[in-house]
DNA sequence: TTTTAGATGAAATATTTTCATCACTAATTA
DNA sequence: TAATTAGTGATGAAAATATTTCATCTAAAA
């Protein structure tokens, strides 16, 4: 039996009559009730302690604290999933199915972004990006990925882009001519690399603007910056995922590309001869 | 001060580095811990229990309860207001609003992964890769970013992979020593490079698997491929966004990272202590 | 009407959780 | 280098909470 409250519905007519006002209590208001203790729930449903603790044990829980667990985890999942989800997904997709697990989680992570990231953030992380005479890019191991793929694309639509690449030359050298009106966009997470942010706090020093995208607001990294872009990586019981991230990165790039949409069009084309020439891609 | 993590960030520099352990642990889980006990908590941002109590009442908190009480109002309330809104998010958040449309259409993107690749095929190519001899990675381009998300975090749980890296000496070259029992992941999508589709096709020949992600069942890679998985990377009207494939890999390696748990703790703990020994991550 | 089995709540007991104290360590200052 | 201070975890007392016991009550059966 998965659900509480059919444990609850199925054990009814075999309650004592007491057992049955506990029963009647929780039923309707488990919302309220997963956060009170025994002596709470006992007075809400007007009988005494004894009673509650027995009722939970007919239910066939081992004690109170195992029912509380149980009844808190159905709450929050409940709050959590959103209804589409829990509608059709649910049923289908049980615990044990990785994938469907990693997807559900990065939709979640996805969605918090509106939270944690406000309109006024990213339009000005835009705005910086957009008007910075030189952007340098710096994500160090996992991050590199996600940085690799800011500065490709962003290479499309701005003038000087530059990636900084560990192992060609030392970074310090790499970001020598970096000065005012330049932006550093530092990509760090959990576990922040003490290289990313030994970097970008000398490049601070220099008066450069820093866009960080970590994923806390209380990482080193976004204490530093100028604008702080806060994407989750957490998946619940599994390893980290850049997959908020990236769409955040999608979103940049995206507004870039259509706040410079004629200077990029020309030079689109122009690309797209020498793909032809090349024969890079399959037609 | 109403909000209990501006509450946290607001104190955060004040506090003690275990108190900074514990600040970040609940300034980022406290969906999680407001179901758990100063013990767990404690455990959770591995200090003492002590130290948590503390930290709590140097929050302004007259003790543990209080506060317990407190996070569990704002959590809940917190829950019902989001459980509302997400019924409702998608369509209010209308056109115009770059950055929720991008966010939208990659969550769009990811939930059709469950209908475009079946439990089978992802089974299929988890296990491939875990009996895999070694394990080469090919993007070119933009999915060289990918390409290099999947190499770095798979080094962590498999013997031989190798990230195939344009640049570096002809990739013929690269692979000279590729054979049977070897797979290939090709990361390739609109616009398929040649280069990419030319290489995975010689590498067809010497009997090796070949692990496609892609964007179409008609892509030329996917046709020539042991195992497509197709991973959409449409936003409308918007150019094209990585974040659905980054998900998909993100899945990969949560599923090969459990199944290879065992062999990999080892590993990371011989990396724990290099990584010490290096000073590479802000303690 | 008496007997008896089962249900109940008050109180006793057991368990869990919080919190104050102490002793040790690391950092800081003299 | 020694002395002082701040931060920490371990410990156990105190408080909160859960569970059991037991006397009482109820209602059905003899």
């Amino acid at each position: 039996m998965k659900n509480i409250l059919d444990q609850i519905s199925f054990n009814y007519p075999k309650l004592t009559p007491s057992q049955k006002k506990v029963a009647y209590y929780l039923h309707d208001n488990i919302n309220e009730a997963f956060l009170l203790n025994s002596f709470q729930i006992a007075k809400k449903a007007n009988v005494s302690e004894a009673t509650v603790t027995r009722f939970i044990s007919n239910l066939g829980f081992s004690g109170f604290s195992e029912f509380k667990k149980e009844i808190a985890q159905r709450v929050v999942k409940d709050f959590s999933t959103t209804k589409r989800l829990a509608d059709s997904a649910d049923s289908l997709e049980g615990p044990g199915n990785i994938f469907a697990e990693i997807l559900n989680g990065d939709i979640e992570n996805i969605r918090a972004l509106r939270a944690t990231i406000s309109d006024q953030s990213f339009e000005e992380a835009v705005k910086k990006l957009c008007s910075a005479r030189s952007i340098y890019v710096l994500g160090l191991r996992s991050s590199y990925a996600l940085a690799f793929y800011l500065a490709f694309n962003l290479r499309f639509f701005l003038k000087k882009v530059i990636l900084l690449t560990p192992g060609i030359g030392d970074i310090p050298e790499q970001v020598l001519e970096l000065r005012k009106d330049d932006v550093l966009v530092v990509i760090s997470f959990r576990r922040y690399t003490r290289e990313s942010f030994d970097i970008a706090g000398k490049i601070k020093k220099r008066e450069a603007s820093v866009i960080a995208i970590t994923n806390s607001e209380l990482s080193p990294i976004a204490k530093l910056a100028d604008v702080p872009l806060i994407a989750s990586t957490k998946i619940p019981t599994y390893i980290e995922s850049c997959t908020a991230p990236m769409s955040l990165i999608n979103a940049l790039i995206t507004a870039i590309a259509l706040r410079k949409k004629d200077k990029a069009l020309s030079a689109l084309n122009k690309l797209e001869n020498t793909f032809k020439e090349f024969q890079t891609y399959i037609s």
